[in-house]
DNA sequence: CCAATATCAGCTTTACTGATATAG
DNA sequence: CCTATATCAGTAAAGCTGATATTG
């Protein structure tokens, strides 16, 4: 062990679980797992911007609610992206510090029209500044043109509903042409 | 009632967690968001492809330990860029299946040497396999050139140690040095 | 004394799987 | 009946924090 640092070189108290020697080819090679590392710093940095935990659920829930105005909670969830149980919990969180309001649907008794509170109006907007400095900052290698092309490979990748069924040939799971 | 689907007609059995809807323009926009959404995509696919739990972990170990031949523990997951401790579960799980194998390290008694056995060698040919096939369905939308070029950007993305100390000036938290 | 190793115990978020009661 | 909704309980992986005993 050629010690040829000083002392105070061997600080491994950073909250880093990054690779600082090269990982195996095997998974560098890998779209999955370079994905899943840049994932990882990209979560450090935005839950690093908010300061506290749960944050990433909070933006997410609070941008559905200001686009979309109210609906249904499961109709949230799936325009999220997430678990119907864990919006329930993102919610309550939401609720409690009246960010957002839950109303019994009129039209149909077993729904709550959820919207966004004008205290979650102004929340979302301090948010917004947090993410985009979050996103500054994971991005800040890469050239603009080069951002763009990131975000347009990721959106063709998540365009399509992921579902392929591969092998699973015919099956009209949805009255295709009818 | 056409006969459009018999038996199985609203499957929503499927797992899937991917918005069917528009997301929230808010979040298309946002690299960590997307980012996000086509991780939970891949780990799904990887998962799926392995049919059992823990295989990210244990490929992902495997392949460390074929192409670096005998390291320690500590070493291991850093070239990982994963936690110790759940370095010492995976190593546990490998060990218990034959896969790779702990020998103390004769030059320092704190050291584990870990490699890997034939049966873990064979074992990884075939996650390759798998994983590989995974990878195809993650990206099936993508042109070759889309897939060699997002591969780049996310590794351009990774390629540096991850350590902006952003705007958080002065602060020396160690050793100020006199 | 300090640093690093391997291990363990525990916490947190997030995905995901049920089970429930209720209502269309 | 069957489906959808909201809710809750609980599993599981992964990241992360600490504490430990041991050794360099």
């Amino acid at each position: 062990m050629p010690n040829a640092s000083p002392a105070t070189l061997g600080c491994m108290d950073e909250p880093l679980l990054q690779p600082e020697v090269d990982p195996p080819v095997r998974l560098w090679r890998l779209t999955s797992w370079l994905l899943h590392q840049a994932t990882a710093r990209a979560n450090r940095l935005v839950v690093g911007h908010f300061g506290r935990p749960g944050g990433r659920m909070r933006y997410a829930i609070l941008a559905g609610l200001d686009q979309f105005g109210s609906l249904s909670q499961a109709d949230l969830s799936r325009r999220l992206g997430i678990d119907r149980g864990d919006a329930v919990a993102g919610l309550n969180d939401l609720e409690r510090d009246g960010l957002a309001k839950r109303v019994p649907d009129p039209a149909d008794s077993r729904r709550n029209l959820v919207h966004i509170t004008p205290t979650g109006r102004e929340t979302l907007l301090e948010f917004d500044v947090l993410v985009d400095a979050a996103q500054g900052e994971l991005l800040r290698d890469l050239a603009p043109a080069e951002r763009v092309q990131l975000n347009a490979l990721l959106r063709r990748l998540l365009e399509r509903p992921a579902n392929a069924p591969a092998h699973t040939g015919a099956a009209s799971q949805k009255t295709p042409q009818s």
